[in-house]
RNA sequence: CGGGGUGUGGCGCAGUUUGGUAGCGCACUCGCUUUGGGAGCGAGGGGCCGUGGGUUCAAAUCCCGCCACCCCGACCA
């Protein structure tokens, strides 16, 4: 059987195949291209997702955790969520040696079991708002998986949000997508961003907007990397999630939903990866700092370990390696597939002098570096290459993002990256167009690209793109 | 579901046209030499060739059925 890569040659540069077999970072399971994170990758997640909980957290959202089978009724109840799921479903039919009465849905998402439990915890506007976030695995039965960017099985965040009002809701949505998500994917990722407003076409099965963070792959295509949606008061609606305001009359909450992926993963790879493997931007990496014993001599473990134990001290996370037993060139190839920032080589040579040497993974530089100076030099590479990946992104998105008028040229511009125009030269008819030609309206933005309030606004723009 | 394709040690493949009882690379184990950019040499271990049936003295190879998986399209965080 050939080796499951779904990503087509052309998405993925040759290093990938590599990475994934020698860096282990994930791999499609047994079943159907279910996500495997290995350990070396679930570090990386790891701190993703140890940043993105703290960012939660500051959104004054609980952790809290709900079931993963959810009664094939409660899907039922909004028309419209459970259409846009019914396809992608896995309905378990049997249990206990029987056949089950009703079926159960492995969670598709958790909006319905979700809408359940608030709807039985809300009883008073003093209950609201109601900000809940769960970090699980949920199952998309989907047409065709993609490692890392669609798998059958992912791990994810899904915040769940209940409120009094319309505007509050609203506000909860764009605050998470920007003071959250925005942040997260600029500072941490260090992958530039647009947000936007799905069309009502791209929009999430219930909702009555959905919200989307855009980012670029290095081959020109679009990755929606996270989302956030006013749900109105549909899912309020349909499990009855009332509450008594202060003047005693009976209301619906207005509910709110949003959601970022191990697909995230995927995006940090074909955003920041070169031919030589992983780039991990600095604030994300789990290693940031690699000290190798490059060959033995004289003092040279003992001024390793002990640059080791001053970059630790400087709060540097760091490790060290004197595994002499395995040759340089494999331990110095390993570490650029992994993507360590940066590595700093210590050698009898370079000792001789004392220096180290640094090297750089974001541009392959080294420098020798005197020994009382590496963990400032270390502390100033991990800052600038961490802007430096971020400008890199920006710049590229920016070269490879047109502005045009039509939508034959912004169908031509999407052939090798973004195109912008205005929505008014698109429509719903011109969608239909883009969408045959293997084009999607990725989202709207206002001309100064910040995110419309509603698609009524006059003077909105459409960016257009090709999409994994 | 439509159109292509593939199933052979852990991984990637050759062998199938022209039947003769399974091989290569990587990985793994042991030994020696190496170790400043993916090491070399030597010696090993590991596969009822997806599955069921048929043809034959003999099937990975030929014939029929079944199953699984992958790629392209429809679906999507």
């Amino acid at each position: 059987m050939a080796r499951v890569l779904t990503p087509r040659a052309e998405d993925f540069p040759r290093w990938y195949q590599e990475l994934i077999a020698k860096a282990e970072l994930a791999d499609n399971g047994p079943v159907r291209g279910t996500m495997v994170i290995r350990p070396a990758g679930y570090a990386i997640w790891e701190r993703m997702q140890a940043e993105m909980d703290a960012r939660i957290k500051a959104a004054g959202a609980q952790n809290a955790y709900f079931p993963v089978f959810i009664p094939e009724a409660y899907l039922k109840r909004e028309a419209e969520h459970v259409e846009g799921f019914s396809p992608e479903l896995a309905v378990v039919t049997h249990a206990g040696g029987k056949q089950l009465g009703e079926p159960v849905v492995v969670r598709p998402t958790s909006e319905t079991v979700i809408g359940e439990f608030m709807a039985k915890w809300i009883d008073s506007y003093r209950d609201l708002p109601l900000l809940l976030n769960q970090w699980a695995n949920v199952v998309r039965w989907e047409l065709r998986p993609r490692v890392f960017l669609r798998t059958s099985e992912f791990l994810w965040q899904e915040g769940h949000t209940a409120h009094a009002t319309y505007e509050d809701a609203r506000d909860y949505a764009h605050k998470i997508l920007h003071e959250t998500y925005e942040d997260f994917m600029v500072n941490v990722l260090a992958m530039p961003v647009v947000c936007g407003r799905k069309t009502a076409r791209e929009r999430f099965a219930g909702a009555i907007n959905t919200l989307t963070l855009e980012g670029m792959m290095g081959d020109g295509k679009a990755l929606q990397m996270g989302t956030s949606h006013e749900l109105g008061q549909n899912f309020a609606r349909a499990f009855e999630i009332t509450y008594s305001s202060a003047s005693g009359s009976l209301e619906h909450a207005w509910t709110t939903s949003w959601g970022v992926s191990t697909r995230m993963m995927g995006g940090l790879i074909m955003c920041h990866g070169d031919d030589r493997g992983l780039r991990v931007p600095p604030r994300l990496a789990p290693i940031q700092a690699y000290v190798m014993v490059v060959k033995d001599g004289d003092g040279v473990r003992e001024a390793a370990a002990k640059l080791r134990d001053e970059l630790q001290n400087a709060g540097v996370r760091v490790a060290l390696d004197d595994r002499l037993d395995t040759p340089f060139g494999r331990r110095a190839v390993d570490a650029e597939l992994k993507g360590y920032p940066v590595r700093v080589e210590v050698g009898p040579r370079d000792l001789a002098e004392g220096n180290a040497v640094l090297v750089r993974r974001r541009d392959g530089s080294k420098t020798p570096t005197p020994l009382a100076s590496v963990v400032s030099a270390v502390q100033q590479a991990l800052v600038e290459d961490q802007q430096g990946l971020y400008d890199e992104a920006l710049a590229f998105r920016q070269s490879r993002t047109a502005e045009v008028t039509t939508l034959d040229e912004a169908i031509e511009a999407a052939a090798t990256g973004w195109a912008r125009l205005p929505w008014a030269a698109v429509g719903e008819e011109g969608e239909t167009r883009a969408n045959e030609a293997g084009v999607t309206v990725r989202c709207l933005v206002r001309e100064d690209w910040s995110v419309p309030r509603s698609e009524d606004e006059p003077n909105l723009y459409a960016v257009l793109a090709r999409a994994y």
